[in-house]
DNA sequence: TTATTAAGTGGAATCGTTTCCATACCTCGC
DNA sequence: GCGAGGTATGGAAACGATTCCACTTAATAA
């Protein structure tokens, strides 16, 4: 059996309530005391039982980090930055992968953070009326990032603009039949990230007075070869655009292989703009939008503590904001 | 204030013991009053505290998982295995990014997961001999995925046999002057991945009697450019190899850079063989290592399970075998 | 009918901490 | 030399569940 503050307390001559204040280190101690109890606890190897702890304090120093699993470079730098800051404030992380939209549902039915967790953090999952009622009536901290929820803070990314920063770059560089490939409008969670960045490119092109053809506008599945295919309907129209903007680098790819495929040059004969900065598009070149995954992380981990800290009270959208990163495909 | 069993009893006209007897769906309680009690339960939106359940019953219904948060689908997609086995079985995932050195160290001095978690995964880090000790002093149940420790259970890949597996295709399609690009020996946590995949090389060339060039095992450091620069130097010897196998995936897409730039043709003029078969892997064609990541989660999530239930009690180590991906370039 | 057993239920002890409160001692200022 | 105030300490209550045990009632067997 492991040993209890009770066999610490015993053995070291003192009792609990003083084992109690040196675990907490509390100032009232004498150092003489305060010695003998650490070594107790060093020779027993006593470990202070955390659900006893909790049971009185009501407090369980973790953090909830609700997540769909995503295989993408973004959910994890993500979550290293929450770690980061997480870890470094004593807190410890449980995290829970909400892959469709039945498991999200379960999970905010039972909740099952409530009473393990001292705060929530939901990564990119957009939350439905309901759910987000039902989050305020259990009075949970909580913050979102990448996605937001009426009434709690969040730190977010803005897709219009960044979108809007990558139009606005193929034409000042003198592009005024620029291609839009577009990401899937519809995905079962139903994020609106698309829906934003397309939002970005209308914005830009009305901004600076280019007409906006609907041909030009060219939907798409997620993934390389989709936008292939994509680039390929642009390439063929009678008037093909001089410039193509691709909601994700994944499909930017795809629009090189396209463009490379027809013998074309990149950057000269088309120029190519990407949205994510994936690892590759360093490597191939591509012009993209960088968008600071970790710093969103610690953010948004920043901004859960110093709520759970009752330094805040009331919620607060942060928007973070995105870089242009020129490479050779523009 | 949040519901106690106490008030759900009281409000139902029950005892407690009552109401713990429906909440843990105990046989011996009349559907009249189990009906009336989750009424009641309903109505006040009580929720049990976990903290106390935990103090009485010893059980925390967590598990730890313990890895390096390196930003490769490797791990996220093992993490996504273990979650999968995991959450059906009603535990919750606490997690921890160790990436350092003095942060292991650090880890398996405090051990934060005791009390708080029932059992432990290991994920990809190597540990020395005194945190083996350490974890059996603890008595904790764990389990060691793509690593092993001396008396604990594992899930490991083969990576001898991986690699191994890699040349004999090559030498099985006539080659014998075979490139090795070696990642990094020793880096910093100690992972012995790459001292293994070196000896697979060896190994396969030696039953197959073909003599071993250390000219042509090229040490590189780890990533795209490394192994494209590692490449032009196999590439300039005199007698070059007619084939190449890289000890990872990023690495190959090097090689494959390096070939090309000299205007060679991959698969017929040099073959490649990488290692990790990436996404990307597919659509550059490359020949590869396939190593099922979600299933090396999946066995160890369960292995831990199988555990807990004292269904085993001897610690096994499971070898996952690895599958060769033939693509164009071989 | 009576003894025996099983089912349904409530009360109280228990888990291992934190924290409130009371107590003993010491120091200081007058 | 003596109360006041502060410091160090121990005992006991409290946190909210589970579970053992005792009790009542109903059902079954003799």
């Amino acid at each position: 059996m492991a040993p209890t503050i009770k066999d610490v307390a015993r053995r070291a001559g003192v009792g609990i309530a003083t084992v109690s204040r040196v675990l907490n280190d509390s100032p009232n101690v004498l150092p003489a005391t305060r010695a003998r109890v650490l070594d107790t606890i060093d020779e027993l190897g006593y470990r202070p039982n955390q659900a006893a702890r909790q049971l009185v304090t009501a407090r369980s120093h973790a953090i909830a980090v609700v997540l769909p699993f995503i295989t993408r470079p973004f959910f994890i730098e993500i979550l290293r930055g929450i770690e980061a800051v997480i870890a470094q404030s004593g807190y410890q992380l449980i995290i829970f992968n909400v892959e469709t939209v039945e498991r999200r549902a379960h999970y905010f039915n039972t909740m099952p953070f409530l009473g393990r967790t001292d705060g929530l953090i939901v990564l990119s999952l957009p939350l439905g009326p309901n759910e987000i009622a039902r989050l305020h009536a259990v009075d949970v901290p909580a913050v979102f990032i990448d996605t937001s929820a009426a009434g709690f803070p969040s730190v977010v990314i803005d897709n219009v603009a960044g979108s809007r920063l990558a139009v606005e770059h193929l034409i000042e560089r003198g592009h005024t039949r620029i291609g839009y490939i577009c990401g899937p409008l519809t995905p079962s969670l139903g994020f609106s990230v698309n829906r934003e960045r397309q939002r970005g490119y209308e914005l830009a092109l009305h901004a600076h007075h280019v007409a906006l053809r609907t041909e030009y506008i060219c939907p798409s599945a997620d993934g390389r070869e989709a936008g292939k295919q994509a680039t390929f309907g642009l390439l063929d129209l009678p008037k093909p655009p001089t410039a193509i903007f691709a909601a994700s680098d994944e499909q930017a790819f795809g629009v090189i292989d396209a463009i490379q495929a027809r013998g074309l040059q990149i950057g000269t004969d088309i120029a190519v703009v990407g949205y994510d900065d994936l690892e590759l598009a360093h490597y191939v070149g591509l012009t993209t939008i960088r968008q600071p995954m970790e710093q969103m992380g610690r953010e948004g981990a920043q901004t859960l503590l110093s709520y759970l800290n009752a330094e805040r009270t009331e919620p607060v959208a942060h928007t973070i904001p995105v870089t242009l990163i020129q490479r050779r495909s523009s």
